[in-house]
DNA sequence: CCAACGTCCTGCGTGC
DNA sequence: TGCACGCAGGACGTTG
């Protein structure tokens, strides 16, 4: 399931390929994952750039066209020379001048938005956990008036945008905060914990995600070198790895937190 | 406004 | 062995 790291791992191998090239063919396996617009619009196009918002990807073109990606669950992109051998799974096929770029999508819950005006393809987005604007205040702020449990808080991309249900159990953990905690009763020392465990967290995953993705071969995330990194998630029964009493696993909002009981208050 | 829940989807692990 | 079932969860629409 791609999160912040990522997916920004991802935009930043995109860059190098693919800016400046021009999309020459499309080839879409799977209408349904195009949620707006036609994708055949871009075919002629040049692309100029592409960034990251939250979780979505976003595809500048040279003429005013705009093709956003969310992953969801199993989406990835993946870049070819040639098509002599083609994945399973794909979706999407991208051909530019200089390769292809395929869009490969196990559980086809992601989806492809083309748009031309100022149209995105988020309701809501939070502030951006890297962004310089992401201060222990901004996230109080954020979240005094929120009696949800903290986990699902993080989830809320709304609120924050970028965190996933891995890191939001990874998180909490560093900071020493137990995930059914409601986010209303966080006191600024918490607060801080929490978000300077958001920055090293998704900063350090980053950080590694060059060599979890070398020869561009992008996975959902649970393949890479992330995996390595982990110190609570998907661990129920195994020792903390700061007190060795057993990590456990509860649901929350139809999702899995894993935590340690004894550290996390 | 907030909060909770259903929906979408397929591969894989489990149990009988 | 084969099959049925449940689980994984991100974002949004609906409902309260």
């Amino acid at each position: 399931m791609p999160e912040l790291p990522e997916v920004e791992s991802i935009c930043r191998m995109l860059r190098d390929r693919i800016c400046g090239r021009m999309v020459s063919d499309i080839e879409v396996m799977l209408p349904r994952i195009i949620r707006r617009g036609r994708l055949e619009d871009i075919i002629g196009s040049k692309i100029n750039s592409v960034f990251r918002r939250g979780k979505f990807i976003c595809f500048e073109m040279d003429n005013n066209l705009r093709m956003f990606a969310h992953l969801r669950m199993t989406g990835t992109f993946l870049w070819r020379n040639d098509l002599t051998s083609t994945p399973s799974h794909v979706r999407v096929e991208i051909k530019l001048d200089n390769g292809c770029l395929l869009y490969r999508d196990v559980r086809t819950l992601g989806g492809i938005w083309v748009v031309k005006d100022g149209y995105t393809p988020w309701k809501r987005l939070g502030i951006d956990p890297l962004d310089g604007g992401f201060t222990p205040e901004e996230l109080q702020l954020r979240l005094h008036d929120r009696r949800i449990a903290i986990k699902q808080a993080l989830l809320d991309q709304s609120l924050i945008a970028g965190i996933g249900n891995i890191y939001a159990s990874e998180v909490l953990w560093n900071a020493g905060i137990h995930p059914t905690r409601s986010a209303a009763t966080l006191n600024i020392e918490e607060t801080t914990r929490l978000r300077n465990s958001i920055v090293e967290i998704l900063s350090s995953s980053l950080a590694s995600g060059g060599t979890t993705f070398r020869d561009f071969q992008l996975s959902d995330g649970r393949d890479g070198a992330f995996q390595d990194l982990l110190k609570v998630y998907a661990k129920e029964g195994l020792p903390c790895l700061k007190c060795r009493s057993a990590i456990r696993r509860i649901v929350q909002a139809q999702r899995s937190t894993y935590f340690c009981s004894v550290c996390q208050q």
